[in-house]
RNA sequence: GCGGGCGUGAUGGAAUGGUAGACAUACGGGACUUAAAAUCCCGAGGGUGUACACCCGUGUGGGUUCGAGUCCCACCGCCCGCACCA
């Protein structure tokens, strides 16, 4: 259909005609047998709230361009969608609602597929699934009962974080400032048998494969780096003077054994059990009361005083004879780190020195820094940790802190205490075993039996899958699945006495941390097919939101390992290359009395100093600060409402334009508006290009300038744009295709006014290829257009566009001149001329020879076919 | 406190150590129109000047270099993460 094209592209008939062609035509459903290289794009699965917003829209749009341009590449691409779909909110929304959890997760999941599936992206629905779908908990519960044989989860009476609030269990991540990462409520600490994997196995494998994660961001990597947290140091056995009921030692942790000659203290956890022990003095038992009080009543720990309880107790100086160093119990020592017990050297230690100031205990400087007067060299009020070499340290006197703490610890290693070496070299990670039991009823069911005889026991094969019963009450606090009068008993499938079921459920993260497995075979009845598995993985591109940095990505990598173990993958790390895209930021709107107002409310007027009216009142609205886009303040925009308006390619446009994608982007009318504009000027261009191309066309004329230009231009943007897309540089890509259409409209217009078959033929290439570009981004728009300019098939089909290297050079270049680093003029020449020729060009100019004034240069700087800098 | 990142026009932002401000938005002027919207064209970092042109300019101050937004040092400011981790 060429010919004139008058009307204004309508968004709204054309883009649910486009997502029915693609549909009918399969075009998204990928092969695990096609031969093609694959290529594994994924963004992190939605949880089925009800109703997508922006950052959902941007997210997956990101995901979409480079999974649409990969196959135009000719990769065959893996893009898929699913849900993560268990998890509280469905809980809550049941006893608020009286809705089952169930038919509230799958009516959101209906809801929002259609959401999805109307911005257009390039999915196989055929692989969606949804974690709470029993074909997919079920595998869950096979790799959970895998990885109880392979040792890797365990089930121990442990200390937990209890959100007394939502009334279950969190992990350490999920514990954000002492409160419940959900609810807010402030957590307590509750003893409980809990199911863990045992993330902390692999603490040292984690850390390092790190190193190997080069496309992932810097701050990601460091960010697990810490979480992870090793150190590396020295357990110490200090004998106490006197034993104490059953006590004759405390052990400490250090990673500073080279500053034991300024030891003034031992500290110990008010959690330790020396501790409890001497809980029978009044003092030491109000000091502890009072600790665990503050510890979570305390949001600002940095501002916690350093306080302390003198317990009575002396040990012996190890390297001192004779001398004894008081025992305290001190606010500031966790019991879950190291030892729960340290050595206090205040003079090279902050904590320390505070410590020691406020008892009055001695500050001895053990370490000198270089060039320092060891005399004169004093601690005051901040403690030394730098560099330094070791003095008043008797045997240690002279070396430096690594050669120190080397030679402390083999002297140690030597001596022992209590029949065991004195000191032993460790290396600690703060990263802790991954409690997974929840007290919730939503979740994927942990598929363990408990039989007073036999133990815990896993459920036999032949009786999987554990399913959720489906008739369970919400109306009292607690774990529904535990209130539930039938479900838990069982008969014990090794005895087949009575037993009870586990009526924990996982952790939700749990689902989370191996669907991306799931989708390479996303309905075998194993959890993975691994040939197949192991060919998609690991995920090529993995995009999301920076927030997941430690939690889901951690778990992930470590699930990996775990399915390798336990023979249902066989690679080490689960995503080669992560993004993590930034937030939809929108300004904020303040009426009178302080209320959030809808963007939808207000009516912005003025170009400088805008300012703000309620649409229905008229009234006076205050434009407030510009933030992440909440339901709380109101400043969301609607995708829905977006797409009925200007439609999705719009949408997604303006979601990639502007704003490098791994930071904000402001939702603007004005953005919206202007990638609106953009699409209607690249309809309007097709249809002025395919009434000229309905001329004969012919092989483009080279010798033309502006064909020759204009071919350039094309062909440069190509290259640009698809080095851009790689990159996930959208931004660019977007200021790349916006000056190959300026520069076609341009071109339109002068062979509008003198066409010649060379031209036309340059034409066709042009507007051909700018509408391959847009294509990944605005999917609809090029399909109507592809078709108007009579191409055949769909464009989404159309493998990327050759680029003509010949065509990426030009002839001759614009070399810039410069006077001592200043630009004063340029000059042309043929590309790769010789430095002379473009020395002899570059002095001729009017305004080198009027600074140099008449003198020679001192130096000619040339780099071929950059710049000159003619240094006078 | 520790770690990471960032600072460029009115705004979002471009710029392998090589013409700073691409592209877009907002703005101003013009064309078209009875008018408006839409569309198209032009302008635009600051300053001096009639013009050719010149001076200043990427948070601040130094340094390296023929040449620095970019590299190094120090400082200021903002953002993010972790945090009595011994």
């Amino acid at each position: 259909m060429t010919g004139r094209v008058t009307e204004r592209y309508n968004p709204r008939v054309e883009e649910p005609r486009w997502q029915k062609a693609w549909d009918e035509a399969k075009t998204f459903v990928v092969r695990n047998d096609d031969q093609r290289e694959p290529y594994y794009v994924l963004e992190m699965f939605p949880y089925p709230s009800g109703r997508i917003h922006m950052g959902h829209v941007r997210n997956y749009t990101m995901g979409d361009v480079l999974a649409r341009y990969m196959r135009a590449k000719g990769r065959n691409v893996l893009h898929p969608m699913g849900w993560d779909a268990f998890g509280l909110p469905a809980e809550n929304a049941a006893m608020q609602n009286k809705v089952h959890p169930k038919s509230w997760t799958y009516a959101n999941i209906e809801a929002m597929r259609k959401q999805l599936k109307s911005i257009g992206l390039g999915i196989d629905w055929t692989r969606e699934f949804a974690t709470c779908d029993v074909e997919y908990y079920s595998q869950q519960q096979k790799l959970f009962i895998d990885m109880l044989r392979e040792g890797l989860v365990t089930r121990r009476k442990s200390k937990v974080n209890w959100d007394p609030v939502d009334m279950t269990v969190l992990a350490n991540e999920q514990v954000v400032d002492g409160r419940g990462w959900r609810s807010g409520a402030i957590v307590e600490q509750r003893e409980l048998n809990q199911w863990a994997f045992k993330v902390s196995e692999f603490a040292e494998e984690l850390l390092e494969a790190l190193d190997t994660l080069d496309q992932w961001p810097e701050k990601v990597r460091t960010m697990q780096r810490n979480w992870i947290g090793k150190s590396e140091g020295l357990r110490l056995l200090f004998e106490l003077s006197a034993p104490y009921k059953d006590f004759t030692s405390i052990e400490v942790f250090t990673t500073r054994p080279d500053t034991i000659f300024g030891a003034s203290f031992i500290a110990i956890s008010a959690d330790h059990p020396l501790a409890k022990a001497l809980s029978d003095q009044p003092a030491v038992a109000a000091f502890i009361a009072e600790t665990h009080r503050q510890g979570t009543a305390t949001e600002t720990i940095d501002k916690a005083e350093k306080l302390g309880v003198f317990t009575g107790l002396h040990v012996n100086h190890p390297v001192k004879p004779g001398a004894t160093l008081p025992v305290y119990v001190a606010n500031f020592v966790l019991m879950d780190y190291g030892t729960g017990a340290i050595f206090g050297c205040p003079a090279h230690d902050q904590r320390d020195l505070d410590f020691a100031r406020r008892y009055g205990l001695p500050v001895i400087p053990v370490v000198l820094p270089e060039g320092a007067d060891p005399e004169e060299f004093e601690v005051e009020a901040e403690a030394y940790t730098g560099p330094g070499r070791a003095y008043h340290s008797e045997f240690l006197d002279g070396l430096d802190v690594d050669a120190a703490k080397k030679k402390i610890a083999e002297y140690f290693a030597q001596r022992s205490v209590d029949n065991r070496p004195q000191g032993v070299v460790e290396t600690n990670y703060r990263l802790r075993d991954w409690g997974v039991s929840r007290q919730r009823y939503w979740g994927c069911p942990i598929p363990v039996i408990h039989c007073e005889n036999c133990g815990t026991v896993p459920v036999p094969d032949k009786d999987l899958p554990v399913v959720l019963p489906e008739d369970v009450t919400f109306d009292r606090p607690g774990n529904p699945l535990d209130h539930h009068p039938t479900w838990k008993h069982v008969a014990c499938p090794k005895c087949a006495g009575p037993a009870m079921r586990e009526t924990d459920t996982m952790d939700t993260f749990v689902d989370s941390s191996w669907y991306f497995a799931r989708f390479t075979a996303p309905h075998a009845d194993t959890p993975t097919i691994p040939g197949v598995a192991n060919n998609w993985l690991p995920v090529d591109q993995y995009i999301g939101g920076v927030e997941h940095a430690i939690l889901h990505l951690l778990y992930s990598r470590f699930f990996t390992r775990a399915m390798k173990k336990s023979g249902h993958l066989n690679i080490d790390e689960p995503f080669k290359g992560l993004f993590t895209q930034g937030m939809v930021v929108h300004e904020t709107y303040k009426d009178q009395a302080g209320e959030w107002l809808s963007p939808a409310d207000i009516l912005i007027s003025g170009g400088d100093n805008r300012t703000a009216v309620h649409a229905k009142t008229g009234a006076a609205v205050e434009i407030g600060s510009i933030e992440k886009m909440s339901k709380s303040k109101k400043n969301v925009v609607d995708p829905d409402e977006i797409v009925r308006t200007y439609g999705a390619d719009t949408a997604r446009w303006f979601m990639l334009s502007d704003s490098p994608p791994e930071r904000d982007v402001q939702w603007t009318e004005a953005g919206i508006e202007g990638a609106s504009r953009f699409l209607q000027r690249v309809w309007k261009l097709v249809g002025d290009a395919a009434e000229l191309l309905a001329q004969p066309a012919g092989e483009p004329d080279m010798s033309d300038a502006e064909t020759a230009a204009i071919r350039r231009l094309a062909h440069r943007t190509v290259a640009n744009v698809g080095t851009d897309l790689e990159g996930l540089r959208f931004n660019r890509a977007v200021a790349q295709i916006y000056e190959l259409a300026n520069g076609l409209t341009k071109f339109t217009a002068t062979t509008v006014a003198a066409s010649t078959p060379g031209r036309v033929g340059a034409l066709d290439e042009g507007v051909s290829r700018l509408i391959q570009l847009v294509a990944p981004m605005m999917p609809h728009l090029a399909e109507t257009c592809w078709a108007a300019l009579g191409k055949s098939g769909l464009v989404v089909d159309a493998p990327w566009p050759a680029v003509d290297p010949a065509l990426l050079m030009d002839s001759s270049v614009v070399i810039p001149v410069q006077v001592n680093g200043k630009r004063r003029g340029e000059i042309t020449v043929p590309k790769g001329s010789a430095n002379d020729l473009v020395e002899k060009e570059a002095l001729s100019l009017e305004a080198v020879a009027r600074m140099l004034e008449g003198k020679s240069p001192k130096k000619v700087v040339i780099v071929p076919d950059r710049i000159v800098n003619v240094v006078v």
